[in-house]
DNA sequence: ACGTAAGTGGAGCGGGTATTCCGAATCCTC
DNA sequence: GAGGATTCGGAATACCCGCTCCACTTACGT
């Protein structure tokens, strides 16, 4: 590849980022190409679908959102690297409303974030269960609740991201402590894993 | 007004109701003038601002979110009567997209919806009063925070309305028991009223 | 039954979007 | 530094939007 086409693959993706950042993933891309100093089809030459770009932008955010799972299970008290993992992961959100989509609403299709996410769950799995087992998170919580929450914070965040910062955290504040044991009482049946991943292929066509 | 005129006045109505329910509140003017069978100026004869289309259609919902506090103040238990309101206010807003927005989102300044939005308010505040006394309801639960719940629950409606469509059930019944007085721990403060004002603001320019 | 005021619908305008095409500019090699 | 392949950027296309204008139609009072 030529050194100017690297380097205005660079200036794209670079300015992707930002926009992506502030106004979500349905950002128009003549706002990434102006703000890149770049002409519309130099964006397209480089990602010709709109999936190769997100791919690209949000490469490091999911490998941070994979790197919090982790963190979470080298804590010593699974309980506290639970909550800690959910209030991490919605801070990702509220920092960035591009992946707020990727983790809820829009589900890109991007072969390397889907590899990320699967990675994600596995972990994500076994921290429930050792956190589960110290009797700290209820028994009843269940794996499909985690994009649950995700969906939950993404609609408070996109409300109040201008007005009020940090609402979300008395939302996530509540919910961790309905997640502790001592909270139990019956709940209403979770969705079915099969229903939660097709709500979040929802918008990806 | 003439005949005709009347009727198309509520065909356009009733089209607008639909596709506010499925689409929300930023649907295209065009689906709806198509939908009702009339032409678009027709349409914005008769409402000229989105604000009056939006105030006249969701008038009979708006009502029923007023007459939720009613009854939910005439329940002889206030805990339950909140939990009930809680529940009735989520199910309408999953029940049609459009409201949803309404409640949340966009928050249209159609007077009509602005004083039955405040009446609504005087009430909740009553009942927040009663179920604390009762001691069911935390002490440190913050008005503020029926909105909060209200975005969460938009949240996860909108990303889940057609692939699990009770999914909001699971989220309602975790934040129930998390305001409950025994689940009682230190929660992040609540945001500002004004803030919530603001949030709430957001869309509607 | 007929004149007129009220009402109608679709074409048209200005502005937004995604995507493609092509002549001009740029880089790299020799 | 010259030639040729590569890359660029903006104009062009084809939509969709909200909203307005105006020639035509309809209902209603007389």
């Amino acid at each position: 590849m030529r050194a100017d086409a690297e380097r205005n693959r660079e200036r794209v993706l670079e300015a992707a980022r930002s926009v992506f950042a502030e106004q979500g993933l349905d950002a128009s891309t003549n706002e990434i190409a102006r703000r890149a100093g770049v002409g519309v089809a130099t964006l397209f030459r480089r990602f010709p679908t709109r999936d190769d770009l997100v791919g690209a932008v949000f490469a490091d955010r999911m490998a941070a959102y994979v790197a919090a799972t982790d963190e979470a299970l080298a804590d010593p008290d699974p309980w506290h690297g639970f909550c800690g993992y959910i209030e991490r992961v919605c801070q990702m959100q509220a920092d960035d409303r591009g992946f707020a989509d990727v983790l809820t609403l829009t589900f890109p299709t991007a072969k390397a974030l889907e590899d990320d996410r699967n990675r994600a769950a596995e972990g994500l799995g076994v921290l429930l269960e050792r956190a589960k087992a110290t009797g700290k998170l209820r028994e009843d919580f269940a794996h499909q609740d985690v994009p649950l929450i995700l969906m939950a914070n993404a609609g408070v965040v996109t409300a109040t991201r201008d007005a009020a910062p940090d609402a979300w955290k008395r939302l996530v504040g509540y919910l961790i402590q309905a997640f502790a044991a001592e909270a139990f009482q019956p709940l209403p049946e979770p969705p079915s894993p099969r229903q939660v991943y097709r709500a979040l292929l929802r918008l990806s066509t």
